[in-house]
DNA sequence: ACCCAGGCGGGCG
DNA sequence: CGCCCGCATGGG
């Protein structure tokens, strides 16, 4: 089925509180190179050696995960880490569901999850994002995939799947090939920050860091500021008290809470930090797709 | 034609 | 620190 051999296996995971088109559209890095079908609700994506196919079915507040994968527990455990189907969603909910504005962002968006993404992935799609538009990241991001991603290939040695090439691979590649991708401006970020987590920084080594911690060393990647650490930090290594702030969030956060005042990145972190705590990150994926979808 | 997009680095006061 | 500028590119 779909690339997959006739070895493939299905597995099946329960979860509660869950949309997968509120997560997929809500832009992280797995929706910004994987493919997703509204219509049967499936996603498809692949991993440096696996193609995994999810499709869930169900309804928001309860429902099960459809996986089929030539590795189907290994995907099964991708799965479930990648989506934080152990998070206890309603419990996050109740404590960032501090006024009016986060509980009609909550409950219009009701199942969207926050991902987590492999570090250096979203090191790359983020900084794909800075000065960006998503359908053009997105453009980019898959550009880059079929252009320098890893062939992922089915038992019988047909390739089924592409899967976003390493640090190192970045690493080696010409910026005028990144430039060819649409990367503009950003291509010789792209490249140095390849090298920089290949030979400087290893990204897999750096999880047990404390947040504040970890923020510093990511901010030391050229292309990495404020708040594309903040995103990586989130997405990348599941600290939910990282709260990004772009100009959709500024915004929301200045009409919303501050009476149109405009307000600084500080204040405007000093604020989410003493409002939402520890799942800031949470409180901040609502805000941002209520505030951007205001009119639509 | 013009404007904007999940910002950042660099230079300046 | 805070402020200001340029930046590749495609879609509205």
């Amino acid at each position: 089925m779909d690339g997959l051999t006739t070895e493939s296996r299905n597995q099946v995971l329960r979860t509660s509180i869950f949309n997968m088109r509120h997560t997929i559209e809500s832009a992280q890095p797995l929706t910004f190179y994987g493919d997703y079908d509204q219509g049967s609700n499936r996603l498809r994506y692949a991993t440096a050696n696996n193609l995994i196919i999810v499709t869930f079915y169900g309804t928001t507040s309860k429902g099960r995960l459809l996986i089929s994968a030539r590795d189907v527990l290994k995907a099964r455990a991708d799965v479930s880490r990648r989506f934080r189907l152990d998070d206890d969603i309603k419990s996050i909910y109740d404590e960032i569901r501090t006024d009016r504005i986060i509980a009609s962002a909550i409950s219009k968006y009701r199942g969207m999850r926050v991902t987590l993404n492999d570090p250096w992935e979203t090191t790359l799609c983020f900084i794909i994002s800075q000065f960006n538009n998503i359908k053009r990241i997105r453009l980019i991001t898959r550009n880059i995939l079929e252009r320098f991603g890893i062939t992922i290939y089915d038992n019988n040695g047909m390739p089924i799947a592409k899967a976003l090439p390493t640090s190192r691979v970045l690493a080696e590649a010409a910026v005028k090939d990144l430039m060819g991708c649409g990367a503009g401006f950003r291509a010789k970020y792209i490249k140095e920050a390849a090298d920089y987590c290949t030979n400087n920084l290893d990204l897999y080594a750096i999880g047990g860091l404390d947040y504040d911690n970890l923020k510093g060393e990511l901010m030391k990647i050229k292309g990495v500021g404020d708040k594309v650490a903040d995103c990586i930090a989130l997405m990348g290594y599941g600290k939910l008290e990282a709260f990004p702030i772009d100009v959709w969030i500024k915004r929301t956060l200045e009409r919303h809470y501050f009476k149109n005042r405009k307000k600084s990145i500080k204040e405007l972190h000093r604020f989410a930090e003493k409002r939402w705590g520890r799942y800031a990150g949470f409180a901040q994926q609502y805000l941002y797709h209520y505030g951007r979808n205001l009119g639509r």
